[in-house]
DNA sequence: GTCTATATGTTGATAGAC
DNA sequence: GTCTATCAACATATAGAC
């Protein structure tokens, strides 16, 4: 076979798509969502301003691709906090802590996820990762709250928590960040042992 | 005494200051704090861009008086959410509630505040109304934790978590402000009641 | 697949007339 | 206090060469 990335015929690597994520990452995770431009992500993987459009049809294509790479990553972490323990409620308590983590170590992803301001409609693929993470989650809730609705009502509770933590934490208004996810992990405790039964 | 609002020399009415403050506003509320320019809001005002350098010393100058304003119309709302129980903790749940509501209602004045990124230290007026702000909310904290280091710990955790509350609403992930309002409000009595004594 | 060059739009800010 | 210029900076996006 050939080899799988073939010799670049201008003068940059072979994964300029991966890079240009990187950068991206990179630019909000300083600045905020708004800190992206495209002409700096470029700049930063030392290619020129048009590079990008031969791997995302535009500006909003490259964000979308790191939205769902945000969502299948909290997927990742998520269920892994959630297989972490047996117990329905300590479940919640660790994927809000999960949550605020994810939020401090991968900001960009994280910001891209939820603050980037996307036509979800438009990026199908988008709304597929987003979903199948809720669906996760919303597995998980059913031990506590048997009917679906609730169960869904239930994570959007510890989920709109943990984040205002983790916005929190962005923010820097807490100081530690082990502090604000051990708040979160608190905080969802308390919501999904609290009401119902 | 002279009249108090002199005949516009230009073609403008007497409080420009104000009309930019008020189409700002607008915008933030429209398309979040990025969705706010200068020259965009002079459009909306009427007047030229030029215009509101004699009111302000730049951009961030009226991000600034929108944030204290923010922080002004805050602490009129949770003093009178505190003022209108008792009952500590549930005192803490109605700040809760008004907090969500007053992000529903006021999304300009709530992304000012919290999500414009200004150098806070550059703006020492804004610093003192965040700190005015605060105080009342530690003031009512004390009921429940008499320590003042435990009691800000608590109002930052609840101020957190409506603030996750707040920002699913504004993003659409809860359909009604009512549920979202109702929400943070348990979060809150939960949070207060919880731990401690 | 990457470059150079370019078109086009937008912003923040200043100078100077009135 | 407002306007008319005008500027430099920067953005997204496209065309065409290699």
């Amino acid at each position: 076979m050939t080899e799988r990335k073939a010799r670049p015929t201008g003068r940059h690597h072979g994964d300029l798509r991966n890079a240009l994520e990187s950068a991206a990452l990179e630019l909000i995770a300083e600045n905020g969502p708004q800190g992206f431009t495209l002409a700096e992500a470029c700049r930063r993987a030392g290619v020129s301003v048009a590079a990008p459009y031969k791997h995302f049809a535009d500006r909003d294509a490259l964000l979308a691709a790191l939205a769902e790479r945000g969502y299948d990553e909290q997927r990742r972490r998520f269920g892994a906090a959630l297989a972490s323990t047996d117990d329905p409620v300590e479940q919640m308590a660790r994927f809000a802590a999960a949550y605020v983590r994810f939020a401090v170590e991968e900001r960009g992803l994280f910001e891209a996820t939820f603050s980037a301001g996307l036509d979800k409609s438009r990026y199908p693929a988008l709304a597929e990762a987003g979903a199948r993470l809720l669906l996760v989650l919303q597995d998980a809730a059913t031990q506590l709250r048997p009917d679906a609705k609730q169960a869904l009502g239930l994570v959007h509770a510890v989920a709109a928590s943990a984040h205002g933590f983790a916005a929190f934490v962005i923010e820097g208004i807490y100081a530690s960040a082990r502090e604000a996810e051990a708040q979160a992990a608190n905080a969802a405790r308390l919501i999904s042992a609290g009401q119902t039964g």
